[in-house]
DNA sequence: TTTATTATTTGCCAAATGACAAATGAAATG
DNA sequence: CATTTCATTTGTCATTTGGCAAATAATAAA
């Protein structure tokens, strides 16, 4: 639970009183792998922080499933589209590995940016921070080749690589899982 | 300015007083094509709702220029990473048509948000919602050919497709100038 | 262990795309 | 109007990738 508070802390000041309340709120779950943290046609009323395994978020397009992206341990997880506006969600998010979650409620959530001055900002700037660095990693893929995408993945995400079904990484990386088989082949 | 205005009531409510007050902080501005908004290195101190002209988001990576993004008419421009962080940006926001912008500096944005309640949440569900749609744009194109991503960009933005030369569009679909105008011939 | 199920690798071929260079077209300038 | 500059198109060719199907490997279940 430290590295909830850590990471929080990171965007703001919380006085321990104030870290107590944040733990109060927290209700542990835990996932089997493949089961869904949130679904599609419904409207998303959590987030977690993971404390451990890996989630990934996906929708489909045109009959296929596609991968958004993933999410690891020390990390919120959360379908915003649907959280922030309470409209049904077109897309979802499950678990790939059995997963231990600290999960707020939205309700939680709304009490503690009532009680806590600044929470509201903090939880703001985890929202931006975590969409802009989305945009800025998907967004080079576009002109990579698929050798270069999976290089790049590696790079940036050195651990998740062997965790990751290949199948599931060919579709977060927008290639067939014939095309990245041949390119781990080839070094 | 009134298209300011309805685009921020969408958002929440502000009356009349507050509504002049928000335009009290407007400074129009009119940038020539090519002229830059924000530039890389620098950081970014202004927000743009475009009255006027399209602006393009780029960034260079391993010396190629990327174009991120288009913004057009009726939409807000900013260096968002930058702007929120005040850390020197990696990217850069250029016009590509000749522009007239309405500019909010950091400073009127944060008497705004100190004076009139609610103006933050405005302005953060703004950022969220744009910032989730570009998220959603561009996912799907990486499991796109070339010219499925070209179909599905004039199907939305059919305005805009006109108006970008086409050595913007194809470094914005990612894919090459040739590729792109052999797809455009073949309809 | 044996069998069934799922995941990954491989082969083959056609289609798409990039790289490069040259030609053409359009716009700006003197 | 001629000239320069920049944008777009086109040609040629090598490479990458996808589609499909089959083979193999890994995992789970009986």
């Amino acid at each position: 639970m430290e590295e909830l508070i850590n990471y929080l802390l990171q965007f703001g000041q919380l006085n321990q009183q104030q870290i107590d309340l944040v733990k109060s709120k927290i209700k542990i779950t835990k996932l089997k792998k493949d089961a869904y943290f949130s679904e599609a046609g419904k409207i998303a009323r959590q987030v977690a922080f993971i404390a451990d395994g890996i989630l990934r978020v996906c929708y489909y397009n045109k009959g296929e499933e596609i991968t958004r992206y993933f999410i690891d341990e020390n990390n919120f997880a959360v379908d915003i589209n649907s959280f922030s506006t309470q409209i049904p969600s077109s897309e979802y998010i499950q678990a790939i590995t059995d997963c231990t979650l600290f999960v707020f409620s939205r309700e939680s959530l709304a009490e503690l940016s009532q009680t806590i001055i600044g929470f509201d900002g903090i939880v703001n700037q985890i929202t931006t921070k975590s969409l802009i660095e989305k945009v800025k990693r998907i967004s080079p893929m576009l002109a990579e080749d698929a050798k270069l995408r999976y290089l790049n993945f590696l790079e940036n995400f050195p651990k998740l690589a062997n965790r990751i079904p290949l199948s599931l990484l060919a579709s977060y990386l927008g290639i067939t899982q014939s095309s990245l088989s041949r390119i781990r082949r080839n070094i």
